[in-house]
DNA sequence: ACTATATTGTCAAGTAGTTAACATTAGTGT
DNA sequence: ACACTAATGTTAACTACTTGACAATATAGT
């Protein structure tokens, strides 16, 4: 088995799997993929700064903070100040932003179960796992290269 | 199960790998990951066209002509016509580029085969198998739905 | 042979990210 | 109390893509 090979092929997964979301999304709610990752990620936060969000999901501070105003005019997202706290924003989504999050959520997780669904046999739960693994596995090697 | 899991470990994955790759040839070839694809896929095919070979990157045919330059000026790619066809560009790798994309691939594959190592006993082969499966079963279901 | 149709490569304009630099603010050590 | 240091959010400049329009070329139908 090389390398190449299973790169590849997760790859090609994952292209066709957010292709698909952002098409159902953009068709459905008027959301692009991105948009949808930005609102359910920071629906799933607890008080969550720009900062955060950020490093959630895997971008720059920069690029947050120029998407904020995109969904402040659409009323999705409100961003505040917590008095006694000069340093950092304080963003949490409106009941607007909310709704929509659940919804495309939902959605999105309904669709998919149909999509994958069709006498596939594979068992999700295990093959998350076998993923999970790879993926710790391959971190772990990382550190430990780097630190010798 | 619910679908977001696996996606969301998909994406991680992916994002390790593409970017491990990457900070691993920027190191040792100066040549970013996309760069590095360009020219694998464009080694792997027979007679490439610039469209072909957007096709098979699943870029636009934009992308592409705006990036030969890049691999042209580096005397990586030479760019020609065939004779009697005034339509197509025709594509191939200088013998500089072959043994860049040779050696960097050889490369790659040594380091990842010491980075998937570590007793993780993951039998890869079946892992790709499934992984295809998945992608083919999906792309399957979309088109039935699509032709409904 | 000739018109309609499709494909190719390129350009312009727009989008979503990046890094680097910056002022501002918060936390730390002494 | 105060100087360092670190972290935050914003901006500017850049990169790599996108879509849509375009002229040029090839192909097909009649």
């Amino acid at each position: 088995m090389n390398r190449s090979r299973i790169t590849f092929t997760l790859n090609e997964l994952v292209y066709v799997l957010n292709s698909t979301a952002d098409r159902l999304l953009r068709a459905n709610f008027e959301l692009t993929y991105s948009q949808f990752l930005f609102l359910v990620t920071l629906m799933s936060q607890d008080k969550p700064t720009p900062s955060y969000l950020a490093e959630c999901l895997g971008v720059s501070r920069a690029a947050v903070s120029q998407r904020l105003s995109w969904f402040q005019e659409r009323s999705l997202v409100k961003v505040s100040r917590v008095f006694g706290n000069e340093k950092n924003l304080s963003l949490e989504l409106t009941r607007k932003g909310e709704l929509l999050a659940t919804q495309s959520a939902d959605f999105l997780d309904k669709e998919f179960r149909i999509l994958f669904d069709g006498g596939s046999s594979v068992d999700l739960e295990k093959l998350d796992k076998t993923l999970t693994q790879i993926k710790t596995q391959l971190i772990k090697n990382l550190e430990s290269r780097n630190a010798a």
